[in-house]
DNA sequence: CCACGTTACTTTACGCTGTAAGGAGTTGCA
DNA sequence: TGCAACTCCTTACAGCGTAAAGTAACGTGG
């Protein structure tokens, strides 16, 4: 997990929310010509997270990609947890920003929740960065703004509103983290989700043969068929977490139901 | 992120089932006595990863901690993965495996959920081993025991059952990993919530005048009190996310009524 | 009783990380 | 034409996991 929120704060509100056109001002300051930006440095930085995962990620091999060292980013970019902040906030732009709303609430949670948790997959470094002390950039704001107006619909108070937000976030994140480190295990060891369970699971009733008569709830649910995938083409875990995406989004999206039955109209 | 299951299987699992005779078995092989052993070393790791969190775990700070170098925990653990897989076994044995179901299961998953909220808080490194590819040992299976035992009271289908603990865990996962990350950001920083917030909004005004045009909804929320929470006494956004555990699993449980609800009797 | 094989533990070493410090070379302006 | 400002480089440091090799302690077979 990294931190965000390190630096100076001013530099970096500076360089999150800057403008097109304080970076395209003529320059007439003396020294040589900067070789590089920060966006150039930020789509090479985004391109290796992306490629290699935030282990693959560091600043001399984004420099490398550069044709520079590390040390030439520290000219641009204050430090590494800065760059992780500003890649953050940019990569949030690729997120749609108009679900439509004639469907109602519902559809549009429904929408925004299958964006993310794509949007997530395609860039599982960004569950790495802590949430603790967000990072505030205008692109993270901008998605906040799509739910809290989707969230909006349901007529709840805002503070429900709030936590409701939240709640959809920390469980949104969560799936789609273990589908990440799945696919991310996978890769790293050279075993499937299947090769490895089915080893991991030969040596359990061998070094636990009173695994069915300790474990009874558990070997029931299995009995029961709890473990049978729908989609068996696919990736165990990978498809044990989207069905737990789905249903858990249901059973998200049916409670706030209940929560919007309970609120008094005139409250709404 | 650490990873787990690296090393030989058979080893691994042999590790995390031992029993305590068989490691209480008189000795007779050749050799200098053994000063340390798996235990020992389990102890050391776990405090210290309670003490200074993930990053502070190394292995030479464990090998300091029991008066030898790095190297010499080599001969009782394979390698760092596996001292992690057995430090996240052993540290479950510490939840509650007899939640009372006389309550129902709405009053027994709240006392799991906030049994197992707790033991995160206290333990906030287990947040950081992956969920992929998960340990299996015994403590593990009896905390998804317990839980299996409640959700049984449902009386829904086995297959939604699995599909909402994992929910379940991920939320709680989520929501304790913000409080985790904004405890160790405050003492990393040595700014805590309130200071690092202050200084940021007040730069947020400076560098995005607009931000109430840009951002309406969520300007919305703020001016409805969104953000106002209900214990000023406690750090901002640990109380966040306390209310967002609250509330969030409220959310939940009323959706396991749904889901209750809609399934017909027969089939529970 | 003593050499031998096994075991516990140490020392050294390697490649990796972020970044501080200092130096070289390029440029615009007084 | 110098000078200050600026970009970029080299070098260096402490810390990480762990491979490899060496040392010392020990139980046992000859």
């Amino acid at each position: 997990m990294v931190f965000a929120g390190q630096g100076d704060p001013r530099r970096s509100m500076t360089l999150l929310w800057r403008t097109p056109d304080s970076v395209a001002t003529a320059r007439t300051a003396p020294g040589p010509r900067p070789g590089l930006s920060v966006d150039v440095i930020l789509d090479a930085a985004i391109a290796i997270a992306d490629e290699h995962g935030m282990a693959g990620l560091s600043m001399r091999a984004v420099g490398e990609r550069l044709g520079r060292t590390a040390m030439a980013l520290y000219t641009y970019v204050p430090n590494k947890a800065e760059l992780l902040d500003l890649m953050y906030d940019r990569i949030h732009a690729e997120l749609a920003t108009d679900h439509p709303t004639d469907g109602g609430w519902r559809a549009g949670l429904t929408a925004w929740a299958e964006d993310l948790w794509g949007f997530y997959l395609r860039h599982p470094w960004v569950l790495q960065v802590s949430q603790a002390r967000p990072v505030l950039g205008p692109h993270e704001y901008a998605m906040l703004e799509t739910v809290a107006g989707i969230m909006h619909g349901t007529g709840l108070p805002a503070n429900a509103r709030r936590r409701i937000i939240s709640a959809l976030f920390q469980f949104i994140r969560g799936t789609a983290q273990t589908v990440a480190e799945a696919r991310q295990a996978a890769s790293a060891t050279g075993l499937s989700d299947e090769e490895w369970w089915y080893a991991r699971s030969a040596l359990l009733t061998e070094v636990a043969p009173d695994f069915a008569e300790r474990f009874p709830m558990v070997s029931s649910m299995e009995t029961e068929g709890a473990f049978q995938l729908d989609d068996e083409t696919r990736p165990y875990l990978e498809q044990e977490a989207w069905e737990t995406f789905r249903s858990g989004l249901t059973v998200l999206l049916d409670g706030i139901e209940a929560a919007r039955r309970a609120t008094p109209t005139d409250q709404r």
